[in-house]
DNA sequence: GTCTATACGCGGATAGAC
DNA sequence: GTCTATCCGCGTATAGAC
């Protein structure tokens, strides 16, 4: 044959990291096969030996998608909490995730897309989700902290994108950052208020 | 002439609202002039008495939304500030908001799609989630609070609208309402943990 | 202001050659 | 597996009648 045996799963794997990129950057719907496979290098017909169809692209995307984010959780090494968060919110709350979301977390790019997709690809996403909630949990110490903390990093660079100057963008990931200290360290290693 | 004069009005205030609906549930790139006309009982080509072109409609849209948005926000009438923060939640944080999203507000669902928008739009969003914010942040205490309580309400619509499962979706909102009780409440109401 | 009709491009998807 | 070529539908937008 004249393609070597890996280089369907090389191609899958690249048109997937093209793909996610493409569409967090455009959104979904807006992306359309053709540019999509002429971006990856190859012509639109070759897109139907990997996918059967639009959607299936997009149920692979953000499956491929939601694993690396937590695969990025996973990452993090530090055991006390507010090392923990530092780290987190230095990771995910920062200007660079907010100008680039072709590079960045699929939740505040294609979230409202998931919402509107078929049982399949959010079960798929549910899954993935309580996986993280399992994971977060035990770090932060209960599940309200888990969804908590998922709901309000995500929501906020949703908000910070969708304002005009960077000096909005910036107040709006620094209050967050502060929100989630507030919310998430207090408990444990705060001193009670005095009055 | 055929038509009263106050009609044309009225029927940019009907087009608004079914095109604020229409765009929440599908997405604004995947409805069609065509389609939302002929929700609004009108023919296609009466589009282009009302709105330029489609990104007009758009930025108007938003415009709309985000006002009646904040119109709630300064509707709470409670001075306590656990009683507002109840009020907000059994308004924002609910499953009918959650399986309706035609009816709710429009960061969670058009968020993505502002972000991507031109200049216009996003400096008119801006301008009025700064209102809401200083709105907020009067209640709230600071600007902390008050960006974090908007991230955090959109972040868990958009997260729970994403789950397969009416549990699970239950469990991400219900999760956020406690989140917020105990980041903004804490300081000023709650009795220290006894430990 | 609204209607009908239409121009024109791009969307997803398929067929057959190599 | 990828390429070229193509079908068909829907997208935005416009022109002219009423």
């Amino acid at each position: 044959m004249r393609y070597s045996p890996e280089h369907k799963t090389t191609m899958k794997k690249h048109l997937l990291a093209v793909a996610g990129a493409e569409t967090k950057k455009k959104g979904f719907a807006a992306v359309g096969v053709d540019g999509l496979m002429h971006a990856a290098g190859v012509t639109s017909g070759a897109f139907y030996s990997h996918f059967s169809s639009k959607n299936e692209l997009f149920k692979a995307v953000v499956e491929a998608e939601l694993q690396d984010s937590i695969q990025m959780l996973v990452g993090n090494p530090h055991q006390d909490l507010a090392a923990w968060l530092h780290h987190e919110s230095n990771r995910y709350l920062t200007m660079s995730h907010v100008r680039h979301p072709e590079a960045g977390c699929v939740l505040p790019a294609l979230g409202a897309e998931i919402a509107r997709a078929d049982a399949g690809v959010k079960d798929m996403c549910e899954q993935q989700m309580l996986d993280a909630r399992n994971m977060l949990a035990k770090r932060l110490g209960d599940d309200t902290a888990a969804w908590g903390f998922i709901a309000q990093c995500v929501g906020s660079l949703l908000l910070a994108r969708a304002m005009a100057n960077e000096e909005t963008q910036q107040e709006v990931i620094q209050a967050s950052r502060q929100f989630l200290q507030r919310a998430i360290t207090k408990d444990s290693d705060r001193t009670p208020p005095e009055k």
